[in-house]
RNA sequence: GGUGAGGUGGCAGAGCGGCUAUGCGUUCGCCUGCAGAGCGAAUCUAUAGGGGUUCGAAUCCCUUCCUCACCUCCA
């Protein structure tokens, strides 16, 4: 498989020989999350999913930011301890992720249960001289790391020209970047070198190095991170270990709302528990997939609209499936089956192979879903080609973590009753009567399809305001 | 100002030297008691502008214009 390495400007074969270790950096839990943050780990649960399938062990590792000025000022707004904030929005943030059908990563470690690995870190950091202790914290110092600017292709003299921010004087060059901040006010920890709390990047260096080790696959993170997150983070952990510190830098594009940033200043975020609501899961995952993980996704209520007409036929078409007659299909449709199956297959796994292009594997997952609603059409959908083609949306559905509403047995032997009695009434033209069990069923969440020989149905989810 | 990513039919979105995806939409049919969904057909030859390179470019080069992101916290 290949991913585009941001570090290296090109597309670089990704290493599968052993487990792939993935670090994600996840979010700081200072208010709920939003659809940008859902896209950016929807496309890393979709990777990890398809790397899975493969047969390919993924150590997957997403991390909470939990000590943060602005978790810190939200715990003093709302007069609370600032890990009361942070344990509320990880709730929160779980609640949403898993509702977004989110396998749970292998671990979520947390800055505040690594103090001692930053301060370990730290340490070594100041040994080698990379960093150096001053009036308000600990910085690293830039100059002293040759490749600074690497990740994102800035050079430190524009950096500095260009720099918008006030200049610490206490600091030795105004690039350098707090690993340590003296502080006496809650939270806080005992350091070396005085009490205080990490800066922003050291956490991920200190957690990607003690679960993931050196030079481990994939490092990630929406495109805002490359600078100067990921950047600093680089300068901390190669200085540090010596070794490089990631394979493949991959980046995921941001959300804009109708054409426009998504801030709090312009009010127009949308949370996931918003979107969730009034989209759904499938929806939202089938969304965020839509485009190119590299490239901005625009949110916008038309495209939301089509993808909930594309989330539609997928659950046709696999209650067609489910429900098909029993029946040996003929030569011709075992072949036509056979071939676009495997076809579909093919185009799948290549489209992800090539630089994750979801767009495209979605692309051959409607084909083949096409395929099976044209059988359908022409009631040439029997069980000896369903039960074929089954496994293999399930496979897709599976990796791009969508779920068609399941129905149980009872569910199922009632709705049959309903529909035979119905049908009775509509063959003696009670059409009134007829409507008023379609209506019953309907209440149910079960949508009625006649064909011409016989009553389809099926779950359908209730997405939103469509009525 | 700097850096990066882009500009493809009404919309979304692939392709990244030749065969000009795909989906949505729209129109008309089929089916139906109605409805929904589905199916079929039609519609759309699009690649920001201007120069090149080439037998041939959306695809490569130059140039102009435009958009977005980042350069401050941000997924």
């Amino acid at each position: 498989m290949k991913i585009f390495d941001t570090l290296s400007g090109t597309e670089k074969e990704l290493d599968t020989s052993n487990s792939v270790r993935i670090y994600l950096c996840g979010v700081t839990v200072y208010d709920e999350s939003h659809i940008g943050h859902a896209r950016t780990i929807i496309v890393f649960d979709t990777l990890r999913r398809f790397l899975e399938h493969q047969g390919i062990k993924v150590k997957f590792i997403q991390n909470f930011t939990d000590v943060d000025d602005k978790i810190i000022n939200r715990a003093r707004a709302e007069n609370v301890p600032s890990d009361k904030i942070s344990s509320k929005y990880i709730a929160s943030y779980f609640e949403g992720f898993d509702s977004l059908h989110v396998k749970r990563a292998d671990m979520y470690p947390k800055a505040t249960e690594h103090i001692s690995d930053m301060i370990d870190l730290i340490k070594t950091l100041i040994d080698k001289q990379f960093a150096y202790v001053s009036k308000n914290g600990v910085y690293f110092s830039v100059s002293k790391f040759h490749d600074y600017g690497k990740l994102s292709k800035k050079k430190t003299d524009e950096l500095i020209s260009g720099a918008r921010v006030e200049v610490d004087e206490t600091k030795k060059d105004p690039l350098d970047f707090a690993l340590w901040k003296f502080a006496s006010d809650e939270p806080v920890w005992q350091s070396p070198w005085g009490p205080g709390r990490p800066g922003w990047h050291i956490e991920c260096s200190a957690m990607s190095l003690k679960y993931l080790g050196s030079d481990f696959e994939i490092h990630g993170g929406g495109r805002d991170l490359i600078f100067p997150h990921h950047e600093n983070e680089i300068a901390q952990s190669e200085s540090c270990s010596g070794k490089n510190f990631a394979k493949i830098w991959m980046h995921v594009g941001m959300v804009t709302i109708n054409g426009e940033k998504m801030s709090k200043s312009l009010g127009n975020t949308k949370s996931v528990d918003f979107v969730l609501k009034k989209w759904g899961a499938n929806v939202i995952r089938l969304f965020c997939l839509s485009g190119h993980y590299s490239k901005p996704i625009d949110y916008s209520e038309e495209l939301l609209r089509e993808t909930i007409t594309k989330w539609r036929q997928v659950e046709n078409c696999y209650y067609e499936l489910i429900l098909s007659d029993n029946g040996q299909a003929s030569n011709d449709d075992a072949k036509i089956v056979d071939e676009a199956i495997k076809e579909t297959k093919t185009e799948f796994e290549d489209a992800l192979n090539s630089d994750f292009n979801t767009p495209l594997a979605a692309n051959a997952f409607f084909k083949l879903v096409k395929v099976i609603n044209q059988l359908a059409a022409s009631e040439r959908l029997v069980t000896s080609i369903s039960s074929q083609l089954l496994p293999a949306l399930d496979w897709m559905l599976d990796i791009l973590g969508l779920k068609v509403l399941q129905i149980t047995e009872e569910e199922k032997k009632k709705i049959n009753g309903l529909i035979e009695r119905r049908n009775l009434l509509r063959s003696q033209k009670k059409f009134q009567d007829a409507d008023a069990i379609r209506d019953e069923i309907s209440r149910m969440g079960v949508v009625l399809i006649d064909h011409k020989k016989k009553t389809l149905w099926m779950k359908q989810e209730r997405i939103g305001d469509e009525g």
